[in-house]
DNA sequence: GCCAAATTCGTTCAAATCGTTCATTTGGCT
DNA sequence: AGCCAAATGAACGATTTGAACGAATTTGGC
């Protein structure tokens, strides 16, 4: 699997990146990168196959001096993260960490969409970037290590640039099937079902989520009002374990008679509890949750990266 | 083979369409827009082998200044233009109301759209056309004629479109002023603070929402850290109105002391609340703060009309 | 060190765009 | 109405672009 390299030339690191990489970010097919670097317009490294490797600042050079400047150098200007592997997505998560933290935006954005641009699907970004970063970020804040406005900052920065992100990423065959969801009562973690939402369209859903905080007998409302094919639960925070335990069931209950799968998730949920509660699947991950999803539906033209072409890249 | 890409900007996902894409969407020939694009009237970026590419931002603009509407939206992705005239603030109040309640996303888009389209400033839109719609929406929801998750799901949408809509629109001069703030313990509405932050946006701020439900002594150490040269409180549900008081000025003292103006908004904040606070100034909707920003710091080049030259569209 | 999967290579080819020219329409003026 | 300048839209060969293909290469895992 080819992918931009990482060479380690005395202390300088040098970043590469492959012409499929640079076309997508720069918004060109890759046939005429390919053209453009035979043509010499880009100057370029091959490796000892033939494989053609751009050097980034031989990239934003181009972008400057052709007239063809389309894209922002920033882009590709960050300098330590790019290519995949096991090494890619460990760091991502900790530079996606620090930009939270720090509020800064602009870097968040640009960890995500050099993930995007490295064919990482959207199940596995959340689940090894973005919910592993909030859990650093959760482990510092107990720890009293980071305040409460950083994260409440970090959140509004994530919702925002995953917005960004999934609006790239065209959605909704009319006659796709609906998934729906949202989370109980209490609960007011808007990220968690926003992504849920995103990795269901990235498969070529049609979802929506609807919202925090909603009673049990409102989401049984809107069960039988949309009738989805799945129905989603996102548990971050759960306000009263018996109350919640009811709900669930009785929510189970009605999804069954209609033939609507009940797909419940959230680390809030344990082994223990999970016993007593009665649901279609459980999902501990956006990938448990892809996998579950697909056994409900294939789109036929992926739009995103499905993920189960690329289990190249490690867990952590 | 042309055919919309997608690409980033540094800060937003940008999409780029040929003239032949264009023309057909705007509803003129390929000659004419190639022309306009040779005079300088649409800005464009070229392509290494000469090829004209317009970014969307750029397009959206013209339409604006131009007054053409899109005969074929479907091309460029974007919504149709629904109606113009006088009226067009109004209906859509309604539209955008029946469309959130109905959970009708593509619709939601569109009435934005429209607006942008049709020189509505951002403040305005959101004054009269969202704030209002959930209004409309809260009062039906007292009289028991939405549901719970219906009220959410809207907040949803209304949160989602309103990002993509601020997407498309470029913004942010590097060393503009600071505008950062959030909502207090208990507030978890988020939406309010987030329009805030586009509005500040939409002048040519950088503004930072801090997101919801942060304590006062967060507050205090966001100010102090980041030092911004507005500092806002959105406060649409104060869960105990001394401490929101006794926090309210000692956040409006530790401001002062910064020479940072706190600037207090929400309809929660009644006239009689108010002569017990501090604060630099007071804004019961998005056009006021923008009047108050404009004290502060005027952009130099407006990237969304400001209200005051667009008297053209009559309110409700 | 070897294997399988995924990516990239190099090529070909159809479709789209370029820049230009020219006929037609639009709008202002007498 | 008649005239003219400006703007528009259509048509043309030359060039550029994007997609597809089997073969070769790279990569990560065993």
């Amino acid at each position: 699997m080819p992918s931009p390299q990482i060479i380690q030339t005395g202390q300088i690191v040098q970043t590469l990146f492959t012409p499929k990489q640079v076309a997508k970010a720069i918004g060109v097919s890759e046939s005429s990168l390919k053209r453009w670097c035979d043509q010499g317009v880009i100057h370029m490294k091959k490796t000892a196959g033939g494989h053609r490797r751009l050097p980034i600042q031989e990239v934003m050079r181009f972008l400057r001096e052709s007239g063809h400047s389309i894209v922002d150098p920033a882009v590709l200007g960050l300098p330590s993260l790019s290519g995949q592997g096991e090494r890619v997505v460990a760091r991502s998560r900790l530079m996606f960490r620090d930009a939270l933290v720090s509020g800064n935006e602009e870097i968040a954005r640009r960890v995500l969409y050099d993930l995007y641009l490295s064919n990482i699907p959207l199940s596995q970004m959340i689940d090894q970037v973005f919910a592993a970063a909030f859990e650093d970020i959760g482990n510092a804040w107990e720890c009293g290590q980071i305040d409460i406005f950083e994260e409440r900052r970090g959140c509004q920065i994530a919702q925002k640039v995953l917005f960004e992100l999934t609006a790239a990423i065209p959605y909704g065959l009319p006659n796709a099937p609906l998934a729906m969801g949202g989370t109980c009562s209490g609960d007011q973690y808007t990220l968690a079902t926003i992504c849920v939402e995103h990795v269901f369209r990235s498969l070529g859903w049609r979802a929506t989520s609807l919202g925090t905080n909603i009673p049990f007998e409102s989401l049984k409302l809107a069960l039988i009002r949309s009738k989805p094919k799945i129905f989603w639960i996102s548990a971050s925070y759960i306000e009263d374990i018996d109350q919640f335990r009811e709900g669930i069931n009785s929510l189970y209950d009605l999804a069954e008679s209609m033939g609507t799968a009940l797909l419940l998730g959230g680390r809030t949920v344990d082994v223990e509890l999970r016993k007593t509660l009665r649901y279609t699947a459980f999902a501990d991950s956006m990938q448990h949750l892809e996998a579950f999803a697909k056994t409900q539906y294939v789109s036929p033209q992926p739009e995103m990266p499905t993920g189960e072409s690329q289990g190249n890249v490690e867990n952590e």
